[in-house]
RNA sequence: GGCUGGGUGGCAGAGUGGUCAUGCAGCGGUCUGCAACACCGUUUACGCCGGUUCGAUUCCGACCCCAGCCUCCA
């Protein structure tokens, strides 16, 4: 077996995993701002996660896996700052703030266990870490890297050597290209670490601190939690694409100007999700959720195989077409490997082929294209259902516990079956033919096979 | 506009300096009373223009288009 490689977005190459400390991983992925419903893009990148988690595991490592969930938001009590997710979100649901957190972290846990994502070790939410994030502002600021200005604590980002080393950033280039007033911000790269409350406004979440009442910034949760739970340096970091040039540039530079470190050894993103041409943003109001899926009629293991049809450093388009492309071949393997019985022994060439791929960067379309090729192999049926199983300890696509849908067949359906089949022997097939179309119409297919008519919902 | 990444057959999507991705769809066939299922076979590709090379979809450059970020979006 291939060892472990993985592409590492801070070096920028594909590159030989191995563990800070032998035998255990430790893994940070960026989680949910809890304002609304998960959609089928963000689902994608926790499937990324899974995969990733699996293939570690697959490889023997013990993962210990965090998660944060962010529910801190720029909560303001007027609607002059329609920008805010959480402000918007209370308003929109009539929840308050914390309410509106919990239920969306609850939708969003839910979806992940529709799509049989493992769940992290750690879940670790932004509110129950304040302490955490202003110790971490506290001790920047002993070292010099803040400044104040009056809506709260900066980011001195000049201060560092080699800011925006993980997305390549151009700073001069991005200077000359705000598009915002920087305000008392000395510098574009600069972020806050602490705002402060607007003076006269009671917010829905807001904490004492050293520098007054406010809230935290929202890249320091990250710094402050990773920090907390695996170390200042750990083996994995990984979120959503659209996190290099801010959030984890910004990560990066906290925890280098605290802890001197690059806070993790690989950094690992996924990649967008397209649906027609444009991306899925919630800002839009109208975005596509795992339950639309449901409800249109798909298993939410379709959705994961679809999106492992893409390799996960790849923008992959979605259409209800290549859904249905993806769900139909997923029905047909479900369908063979159920008729494949009883688990045999473990086909080592097929396996070793497929674990080279998924240890390539996670090649999962690949490794997928490995299955097909056992399908048509010349083994037996009962060592291909052995070694699909092994590897779909990777897929997580629930080989194990397919069954053929089995829908309740009524007493006068079956009645119509059976006199079609008579129809059939007497060689009466207009009349066969007829009743067959009855029987569809009430919703049931009729397939004839050697065992007599097979009868499907 | 700047920076970062990408453009593959009808669709989705791998990969490679010179023989195959794979799946779905299509087409032909076997099976079937006809179908369905299954199985066998099979067509179509590498954005555009140059360059390097014996040979480029693959390497290099320009251009066009798409995406991300510069707006606390996975």
């Amino acid at each position: 077996m291939t060892p472990l490689q993985l592409f590492d977005t801070y070096e920028r190459k594909v590159r030989a995993f191995e563990p800070l400390t032998a035998g255990r991983v430790g893994m940070y992925a960026c989680g949910p701002t809890v304002y609304n419903f998960a959609h089928i893009g963000n689902l994608r990148t926790y499937l990324f996660e899974d995969i990733l988690r699996r293939v570690l595991e697959f490889n023997g490592y013990e993962v210990h896996h965090v998660m944060n969930i962010t529910d801190v938001g720029h909560l303001t009590s007027d609607a002059d700052s329609g920008e805010d997710k959480m402000e918007l979100g209370s308003k929109r649901t009539g929840m308050t703030a914390w309410e509106m957190a919990d239920y969306y972290s609850e939708a969003f846990i839910a979806d992940l266990e529709r799509l049989n994502i493992l769940m992290p070790d750690v879940w670790c939410k932004a509110t129950d870490h304040i302490d955490e994030q202003i110790a971490f502002v506290e001790d920047l600021e002993t070292k010099g890297y803040t400044y104040r200005t009056n809506d709260g604590i900066y980011f001195d980002s000049q201060k560092l050597n080699g800011y925006g080393h993980l997305a390549r950033l151009d700073v001069e280039g991005l200077r000359q290209g705000a598009r915002v007033q920087p305000g008392e911000r000395r510098f574009v790269t600069d972020f806050a670490l602490w705002k402060f409350s607007p003076p006269g406004e009671q917010r829905q979440m807001e904490w004492q601190s050293p520098w007054g009442i406010g809230f935290p910034g929202w890249h320091i949760e990250c710094s402050a939690m990773s920090a907390k739970y695996l170390g200042d340096f750990f083996d994995i970091h990984c979120g959503g694409e659209d996190h290099i040039p801010i959030h984890h540039t910004n990560e990066i530079a906290q925890t280098e100007a605290s802890r001197g470190t690059r806070l993790a050894n690989f950094w690992m993103h996924g990649y967008f999700l397209q649906v027609g041409d444009a991306k899925m943003a919630k800002s839009d109001g109208e975005f596509l959720r795992l339950k639309t899926v449901i409800e249109k009629g798909f298993d939410a293991s379709s959705y994961r195989y679809f999106c492992m049809t893409a390799h996960y450093r790849t923008q992959m388009s979605f259409s209800w077409d290549s859904l249905q492309a993806t769900n139909t071949a997923l029905q047909r393997l479900y369908q063979l490997a159920y008729d494949w019985g009883e688990p045999g022994e473990i086909a080592s060439g097929m396996l070793g082929r497929f674990a080279d791929h998924i240890n390539d960067d996670l090649n999962i379309p690949r490794a997928i294209a490995v299955i097909w090729d056992m399908v048509k192999a010349d083994i037996n049926k009962a060592d291909k259902k052995a070694t699909l199983l092994e590897m779909d300890k990777v897929l997580g696509l629930g080989f194990a516990d397919w069954r053929p849908q089995e829908r309740e067949v009524p007493a006068d359906v079956m009645a119509l079956v059976e006199q079609r089949e008579q129809a059939r022997q007497s060689r009466d097939f207009t009349r066969a033919d007829s009743l067959r179309a009855e029987v569809a119409a009430l919703g049931f297919q009729i397939e004839d096979t050697r065992e007599g008519p097979k009868v499907t919902g």
